[in-house]
RNA sequence: GUGGCUGUAGCUCAGUUGGUUAGAGCAUCAGAUUGUGGUUCUGAGGGUCGCCGGUUCGAGCCCGGUCUGCCACCCCA
């Protein structure tokens, strides 16, 4: 036996009952409007092979994705190739010897996965929702974890933008039965992103440019076009670039001036136009237009979305998404386009836990609790505890015979709003003393009416 | 991955320039009084001061390492 002290991975928790009651409530809510749209469930394994998620994410995601050793490396026959697979990575790169398989990073991946695999069976368009935990080898930090949920709704199979529209209204519609109300769903399009790039002296500088202005609401202007320079930009490029981040106003503002600075792009004014159809059709108010907002997945091609928290509490994005054609292409199944949303549910957590958003209702823990009085009185009691199970009241007996004072400690430790006290008078009466712990008010119910009471 | 801050009882924290058996409040448990608790009274338990090592006659306090949480960078949900 050890006797090292319990404790669990760094960026990992533990999600005690009222937590777990609480996270429900948000899967469920996620769920229930993910399926009001059509969206059907898919769950794939915690695990894929390496090979799978390399190269998928960028550079920096292809660092924060979690290795699995591999079992075995020891064995005699296979010690001479561990050791050089060893020596690979040390240089920084992968070896199947070593690692072949790793934790799941996002569940966009995995579906493509799971699409490419099973095309030939799958109904397209289709559409499926996920909600499962991913895996990140960052450093932790508030509302940054090495384990986390995300809950994904992806549209494969079809290039109609009305399926932004929707994907759009599924945040409106979950934020707002959640009660997050100030929330602010940001909208760009990587084309006009990439007629930019255009301007700016090609397609390569692309990523460059993105990295940079994603940076602006953080670091400022004069930060930006230091970094523009850095990144080998010149000064007649950086003039465009900052005409670009220069564009202000209401959402139609916005558009008359993008349209002006890459309008006379090809790929810029269809970016424009697309998102000039989905704000046509969506009319949500808290759709705001944002030519800053880049996303840093590079599977991304045409509109994107983020989903901000209410400003007060300094969370910033509770959720993201966007189009990528081609997605299964990866995979060697060309011609598959999609489009995508997913939902950051520890951070809607901690959106809601700090604006007190949790409804009461949340706490579905033991309606009601019997003292246990004694021998004779519990029999009695047990007998009442499963008819009113049968009828669906979820309640306790108390375990064992104790002083009053002990259960009514334990009734309200546990958030138990109402507690049954039958002694040996109430036995001989066929009654039950129920009490409302919040009110302090009680009443003697005779046991045969005990079962038309609602314990709410 | 880089840099910085942090860690004392279940919880919130004290702990003086390193000096005897490390404290408080709340919580817990037991006893007293009540067929109705959370009031009162009495008492008790609980900490190898995150962990490992070093300096010192002596370390909660100084030094090194390590782990955790947090902050910035990076990146993102």
């Amino acid at each position: 036996m050890s006797k090292e002290k319990p404790s669990i991975p760094q960026g990992t928790r533990d999600f005690g009952p009222e937590v777990v009651r609480k996270r429900s409530f948000i899967f469920d809510t996620i769920k229930k409007t993910f399926e009001l749209y059509g969206f059907q469930p898919l769950e794939t394994p915690a695990m894929e092979n390496l090979a799978t998620l390399m190269g998928k994410y960028g550079e920096e995601g292809d660092k924060l994705i979690f290795k699995i050793l591999n079992n075995g490396l020891g064995e005699p026959k296979k010690i001479d190739k561990s050791r050089a697979a060893f020596e690979n990575v040390l240089q920084g790169k992968n070896d199947t010897h070593l690692t072949e398989r790793a934790l799941r990073y996002d569940l966009t991946i995995p579906f493509a996965r799971y699409v490419a695999m099973n095309h030939g069976q799958l109904v397209f368009p289709f559409k499926r929702y996920q909600m499962q935990p991913v895996w990140r080898a960052d450093r932790p930090q508030k509302g940054r974890y090495r384990e986390f949920y995300q809950c994904d709704a992806d549209v494969v199979g079809s290039t109609s933008l009305l399926n932004e529209v929707e994907l759009a209204s599924i945040y409106h519609d979950v934020f707002t039965h959640l009660g997050i109300t100030g929330y602010e769903l940001r909208i760009n399009n990587r084309k006009i992103l990439a007629a930019l790039a255009e301007l700016c002296g090609g397609q390569d500088k692309m990523t460059s440019i993105t990295i940079a202005i994603d940076k602006l609401d953080k670091i400022g202007i004069v930060k930006v076009k230091e970094e523009l320079l850095q990144r080998d930009l010149n000064e007649e490029q950086i003039t465009t670039i900052e005409k670009y981040l220069q564009i202000t106003g209401n959402n139609e503002q916005n558009l008359t001036q993008i349209r002006s600075l890459i309008g006379g792009v090809e790929i810029g004014r269809k970016g424009i136009e697309e998102i000039e159809y989905v704000l046509g059709i969506n009319t949500d108010a808290r759709l705001v237009v944002d030519f800053t907002l880049a996303r840093g997945l590079d599977y991304y091609t045409g509109i994107i979305f983020e989903a901000r928290a209410p400003k007060e509490v300094k969370i910033g994005s509770i959720g993201g998404g966007g189009r990528y054609d081609d997605l299964t292409g990866l995979f060697g199944v060309p011609g598959i386009p999609g489009v995508g949303i997913s939902f950051g549910v520890d951070r809607i957590y901690d959106v809601m836990e700090e604006l007190k958003l949790f409804p009461a209702e949340v706490h579905t823990g033991t309606q009601i609790l019997f003292f246990n009085m004694g021998e004779q009185e519990s029999r009695t009691a047990y007998k009442q505890v499963q008819q009113l199970r049968a009828k669906g009241v979820r309640c306790e007996l108390f375990h064992e015979p104790a002083k009053m004072d002990k259960q009514f400690k334990y009734a309200e430790r546990k958030g138990i709003p109402f507690v049954a006290i039958l002694g040996s008078q109430e036995l001989t009466e066929e009654t039950c003393v129920v009490k409302d712990l919040r009110t302090g008010r009680q009443e003697r119910v005779p046991l045969a009416e005990l079962i038309f009471y609602s314990f709410i």
